[in-house]
RNA sequence: GCGCCCGUAGCUCAGCUGGAUAGAGUACAGCCCUCCGAAGGCUGUGGUCGGGGGUUCGAAUCUCUCCGGGCGCACCA
């Protein structure tokens, strides 16, 4: 229907550039919007007062000249001038009608389309450290994604979900020389734990396992591992370098191969917990990407070559540096450290030239709000690279502080004093936390009340949304007690009786569904779906309220019945979108 | 200090890419089940859209500048 009124507007501009009134060289920017008050009709243009001043004269009079340009269109009842000159355009009720039969014929297909047909789209996100649990912060990102990604497909795209799995670095080394330390005190060595080193329960708990598997394989003399180790923090030291000698040392005394069996246990171990996770989450992917499997095959040192060979890298104070203050980053940066190790912005490198190599036409990064000032880097490696750089989109998912009640709980991974998405999950229901975490625009700061959350009251809107769900199929269920029987024919041959006004404006919310889920897929704002599908909820419970379905009329019965199944449907279209249940009764 | 995000009803947030009288939820005050589920509906109270300039027919939306909050500014990842 918009497209349709855009075609016609366009048709009148063009004969008024015939007659002379608008200049040839005009090319309108042709916007249409619904209108917001219903006294304005359903589609309102804003072009004359646009092309105004080009043309020279008034709004009014150029609205009046493009409306008698306007050819004539049978499911356009009446054109208004108004206002200061908009133009308003009223929709033959019974056109919206439609909608009904198309949602009952395309089902779970109503609202899908192909906008992003033949296109490739990689959305790369959470991809948290493996070094602990999941917990509340990467669950809105993990929400936020798989919703994006969804929408996406949803418009058409093939889309390619990913999680980068940072493998390597030292902070896998902090979590393996953790496990172990932990280990040690399993076997009763007393080595005070470092205050940089992972302190959480599950650390505690993989370390209990290596010890009942492998027994006292892996103990070694608690002097042995503190000798002329320098003191940590609160011993006046500095931490980063007691946890660093620490690593060194558990390396030195149990080899390398004895220490890769804590690295991989602690990996497999965190990473499978993770996979679960997010299982449970209602989010998959094609695809995990190892850090490591970057550096082993060569992949790193490719992509630092291709930087050298395109003369943007130099040597400085030992370490090796990327030009990157000439891109538009603030200031050049470190790729291959003093101690010859890459670091993990060279990583990053490869792995971004990787995901353009692999043929992508879009790459969506997802990353927490806090990785903002890495965003100029990873353009400028772009850049250097030669490649296209936009193809790259990055999201950023602001940070959703916890409170309970008044009070803000502080989060640490480090510390363990966290509360995991799992517990999130067990508390609240999946349903409940998805709808929560992506309820916001992502780039807005989320409070996350848990008191609020985990009260299972009705304030949680995810509740409002269902219930209109079941409530259909408890009408359906009445329905079937009355001994009556749903004649769909008879429905949709009667649907010109939906006169009520509620009625009407659940036929045009219905309408509204696949524009609406085009935009929130191309803007990557899946929190649209969201408040489109509290509306349509309350328009229905509105109704619910104002009229019975059931009466005896069975031409108005079926016709009614048709209508509140075409709510149904779109109600569990978009919930399942959102990987959110639609239960048929609560 | 520099950079990114955010300031809209008591609280939590929408606001369709500059449009017509700024909207929901919640809280508060009332009302509605002999009738398809009251996890619901209806009515009311509540706003100088953080402050101040600017751009124009028109600004919560764009721009500048202050103020306030969050987060970054490593040879960590």
């Amino acid at each position: 229907m918009k497209k349709k009124i855009e075609e016609l507007i366009l048709q009148a501009v063009e004969t008024l550039k015939v007659d002379g009134v608008l200049a040839q060289e005009i090319t309108p920017n042709i916007t249409i919007d619904r209108t917001r008050d219903a006294q304005h009709g359903d589609f309102a243009s804003n072009l004359a007062l646009m092309l105004a001043k080009q043309a020279k004269t008034n709004p009014r009079q150029l609205a009046e000249k493009l409306m008698a340009a306007l050819p004539e269109d049978a499911s356009i009842i009446k054109v208004e001038l108004a206002g200061p000159g908009f133009i308003n355009f009223f929709i033959d009720p019974t056109a919206q009608f439609q909608v009904i039969k198309q949602i009952h014929d395309q089902g779970r297909e109503f609202g899908l389309s192909q906008v992003g047909a033949g296109k490739k789209v990689q959305v790369e996100f959470v991809s948290a450290n493996p070094t602990g649990p999941l917990h509340v912060g990467h669950g809105r990102g993990a929400a936020y994604g798989s919703a994006v990604a969804d929408l996406l497909e949803a418009v058409g795209f093939e889309v390619h979900r990913e999680y980068y799995v940072n493998d390597a670095g030292r902070q896998m080394d902090i979590l393996a020389t953790s496990i172990w330390l932990r280990y040690l005190e399993e076997c009763g060595e007393v080595v005070r734990f470092p205050s940089n080193a992972y302190r959480g329960d599950y650390v505690r708990e993989i370390a209990g396992d290596i010890h009942k598997n492998a027994n006292n394989e892996y103990r070694r003399p608690a002097e042995l591992v503190l000798e002329n180790i320098p003191p940590d923090e609160a011993e006046g030291g500095d931490k980063e370098e007691h946890i660093d000698a620490l690593i060194s040392r558990a390396k030195i005394l149990l080899g390398p191969s004895l220490y890769q069996d804590f690295f991989q246990i602690g990996l497999n171990n965190i990473l499978g917990d993770i996979k679960i996770d997010l299982s449970e989450f209602g989010v998959d992917y094609q695809q995990w990407f190892s850090e490591r499997q970057l550096m082993d095959d060569g992949s790193v040192a490719q992509a630092l070559e291709r930087l050298r060979d395109a003369g943007h890298l130099y040597q400085q104070d030992g370490a090796t540096w990327f030009a990157c203050a000439k891109l538009g980053d603030e200031k050049d940066r470190v790729v291959v450290r003093e101690n010859g190790q890459s670091t993990y912005f060279a990583s990053d490198i490869a792995y971004h030239m990787n995901k353009l190599d692999r043929g992508f036409d879009l790459i969506i990064d997802i990353w927490g709000a806090d990785h903002h000032g890495y965003i100029p880097r990873v353009r400028a490696a772009l850049a250097a690279l030669g490649a296209d750089e936009s193809k790259l989109k990055v999201l950023l998912v602001q940070f959703a502080s916890l409170y309970r009640g008044e009070e803000k709980v502080s989060m640490s991974t480090r510390s363990g004093e966290f509360v995991t998405l799992r517990q999130l999950r067990n508390e609240v229901g999946k349903d409940a936390a998805r709808f929560f975490y992506v309820m916001r625009r992502s780039e807005q700061h989320m409070d996350f009340d848990l008191k609020l959350a985990t009260s299972k009251s009705n304030e949680n809107p995810v509740f409002y949304v269902q219930y209109a769900h079941a409530r259909v199929c408890s009408v359906l269920r009445q329905l079937d007690e009355k001994g009556w029987e749903r004649n769909l024919l008879l429905g949709m041959d009667n649907l010109t009786l939906l006169t009520e006004e509620h009625e009407t404006h659940l036929l045009g919310t219905l309408t509204r569904y696949p524009e609406m889920l085009e935009r929130a897929a191309l803007q990557y704002e899946p929190h649209q779906l969201i408040q489109y599908l509290r509306e349509l909820a309350n328009e229905f419970h509105t109704y619910y309220n104002a009229h019975q379905f059931l009466v005896e009329e069975v031409s108005i019965r079926n016709a009614r019945l048709n209508l509140i199944c075409a709510v149904k449907q779109v109600l569990a279209n978009g919930l399942g979108l959102l990987n959110i249940n639609t239960p048929e009764a609560m």
